[in-house]
DNA sequence: TGTACATCAGTGAACGCGCGTTCACTGATGTAC
DNA sequence: TGTACATCAGTGAACGCGCGTTCACTGATGTAC
């Protein structure tokens, strides 16, 4: 009756309170996330986050750096022509990740020092690979931008996506 | 006392929030615009907005609608070279507006008729001047990926965001 | 081994907030005769 | 020219909602002697 009446052990809380973030995210995007929510998934009372959590922005803060650390472990391994689709694929599969890994919150990284070292990491990755540093950030914008416009529909047409990319980053 | 009473002239209530409704847009982002504060700038009570609009997502359709058409009037003359530094230089000074424009709205504009010819007219511009379509595409994406790269403050280094602009989108 | 105590994760009530939307209404406008 | 009427833009009260955050608290855990 003591521990497993919750659904996770001891003094895991916080990770049972990122997981339910994550859930959100994934199903309702950046502004289905509210702290109370989470606390009911958890199965805890609505306040019970702040014993792990600064507030609302730290817990999203720490999800977000959970993620970049996710992306980038997941695009390291990749060969240099397959990075920019798994990029895409990303945005697509998870777009509220996506969407909060990149959104405003980022610019409020340096109140974050983990998602800021995160983040930096992530993209020191994404920019170091190719040959001139203004290469890896164009190819780097091209990427970012169709991820946006496909998660976004702003492409006419109704093409499949993963053809329409696997085509427009074919060379690269 | 009659017309005079009110910042707007007859008949004109809805454009009176459309406005507003870009002041909040402008200001605060995509969440800081709600029905009653519009209302409350137009100097009307609370519900006067549904004489005009279905819904709170109704205004921002329209809002959507009318600056596609703005964009698009404002691209359309210049040089293809410009174009690109145009968009970016948009997006940078009005980031409300664009993250309005190419946000989740947009995948709902099937269900917005004016904000879907808005926005198809824009993007057959967009799409319409290179030469093939891939190309333009790649363009676009190029050029939508580094406004919302600089937006969200994503490239590392600090570097100043025009110059940098110029600089990637130096020859196409 | 047993007792006194400090720690601290989680509780629950409460505060104050703003929102979207509905509904019956008022009162000015302009038309029809 | 004057009167009866319909239209319809805007009102204001109300509904129900969920949110972030505070605060004094409880009660289990584990440590020190």
């Amino acid at each position: 009756v003591s521990a497993s009446a919750r659904p996770y052990h001891h003094g895991d809380l916080r990770a049972a309170l990122l997981d339910a973030a994550d859930t959100l995210l994934d199903q309702g995007g950046d502004g289905a996330v509210s702290l109370r929510e989470c606390a009911r998934m958890a199965g805890v009372s609505p306040t019970a986050a702040y014993r792990h959590f600064a507030d609302k922005e730290a817990l999203l803060a720490a999800l977000a750096a959970r993620h970049f650390e996710a992306f980038r472990d997941a695009l390291a391994p990749a060969a240099a022509s397959a990075r920019g689709r798994a990029y895409v694929r990303f945005a697509l599969a998870r777009p509220g990740r996506f969407r909060l890994m990149f959104g405003p919150l980022l610019a409020r990284a340096p109140a974050h020092p983990v998602l800021l070292a995160a983040a930096n990491a992530a993209f020191a990755d994404l920019n170091a690979r190719t040959g001139s540093r203004d290469g890896a950030l164009r190819a780097w914008a091209l990427v970012h931008g169709l991820a946006h416009l496909l998660l976004d529909r702003a492409i006419p047409g109704g093409e499949d996506p993963e053809a329409l990319v696997a085509r427009l980053l074919g060379g690269s």
